[in-house]
DNA sequence: GTTGGTTTCAAACGAATGTTTGAATCCTGA
DNA sequence: TCAGGATTCAAACATTCGTTTGAAACCAAC
């Protein structure tokens, strides 16, 4: 190829970690996968955990800049009303699911990302903290003003589920094929089919814990 | 302690392999948590990946074996009848959610299973497969049963997203943690969230891809 | 008490890991 | 053209990995 080693040792590496996860990927596996010397990692990234880091980095801050942007544009269309679950809904998960269906690294990205969730080293957590910060601030006052009835901490366990939820659709049919033979291959069917998933399971009825929490007893159905 | 050195060697595993994940958990992180020799592990199993297959039939079995049994029950009340999509998905995700609030190894154990989905090696994937092939099966039956206007597609999705929410659900706050201080300590209140999240994504409205036909759609779309 | 099989132990094995080194090579600007 | 920093390269660095070995320790049966 014509780019530069940096970035070859990015893709490699961010296919292969994808792959084979963050300690089975060896850096002789991606210099080799990116026609590269051993020694170019540690000269051009400093370690293999600083490769990792710059990995995650390059597509993670514009995937949540895009997801503050899509959040930014429905709630100036609002106008101070309060957004549409659907709506709010679509700026996340959507636009994730939209950089999943990415040919072109993306998808091999969120790949990685959804399975490093359940994976975290130590350092590697850290730095998402950093990422997601500011996205899951605006993210979490956009939904409880939408939600009002919506306990916070209901709310927040139904965002955790909705992210394992939209980690298993993009981490690829590998679990998937465990059910038996299924069709992956069309990115907008899936946009479609998690959407109502998740908008399903986020509108359900609250669970009963809450009745003993000296809540309305009535508000049955979420918003 | 009392135990003999196998199981000693069991436990420390399940315990090391969730927190750490299946490479960077080390024959001798283990023996030493376990108190016993580096050699037992290659005594005792023959290898780290027969290991690693002892930790998992160790419970994975009992597991689905109750899947089934609570299957079985609510058939045989039934008596021929369509189950309770509620039904199933007690008899399936119930099951586990509970197994994973039992102090004594079942929590350890579902998060490094929920943990190795998505961080599949090849021989892990193998014998996952025949340990789920026939609660698979056994539920894909029920459920297509109970819900005959489902395309069959469309409800593999919906258990494959069911699958990410239990992972998560399961999975401790680590993650969680990105969204804010939470509480999950109460095994009862997870189950019901989970419940409630997991019957309103699977009864949600049908997407509205399902005009074309399942192969290489000749018209792409409805204008 | 002695035997014979089971289990534990310290030590070492070769292979593979991330990292470092210092010389070769490339490339740009004067 | 040539100097000098940037980059590449082969080789070796010290560790650590899973596994193997052979002797020591244990333990029930006779």
């Amino acid at each position: 190829m014509e780019t530069d080693t940096r970035s070859r040792i990015l893709d490699a590496a961010e296919k292969l970690l994808m792959r084979h996860g963050l300690d089975a990927t060896t850096l002789r596996m991606i210099t080799t996968e990116a026609q590269a010397n051993l020694a170019a990692v540690n000269y051009h990234f400093g370690s293999k955990e600083a490769l990792i880091e710059a990995v995650f980095r390059r597509r993670l801050t514009w995937l949540n800049e895009q997801r503050i942007a899509a959040l930014d544009a429905f709630e100036a269309e609002a106008g101070g009303a309060p957004l549409k679950p659907r709506q709010i809904v679509e700026a996340f998960f959507g636009v994730a699911i939209r950089m999943a269906a990415d040919q072109n690294g993306g998808q091999t990205f969120m790949r990685l990302l959804g399975r490093t969730y359940t994976e975290p080293t130590d350092f590697v957590r850290k730095f998402l903290a950093e990422e997601y910060a500011e996205v899951i601030a605006r993210f979490k006052a956009a939904f409880f003003k939408a939600l009002p009835d919506v306990p916070q901490e209901e709310f927040l366990w139904r965002f955790h589920f909705m992210m394992g939820a939209l980690s298993y659709a993009i981490s690829g049919a590998d679990a998937l094929r465990l059910l038996g033979p299924i069709d992956d291959s069309d990115p907008d069917a899936l946009y479609a089919r998690l959407m109502s998933f998740l908008i399903g399971g986020l509108r359900a009825p609250l669970p009963e814990i809450h009745a003993k929490s000296a809540k309305k007893p009535r508000a049955r159905r979420a918003a």
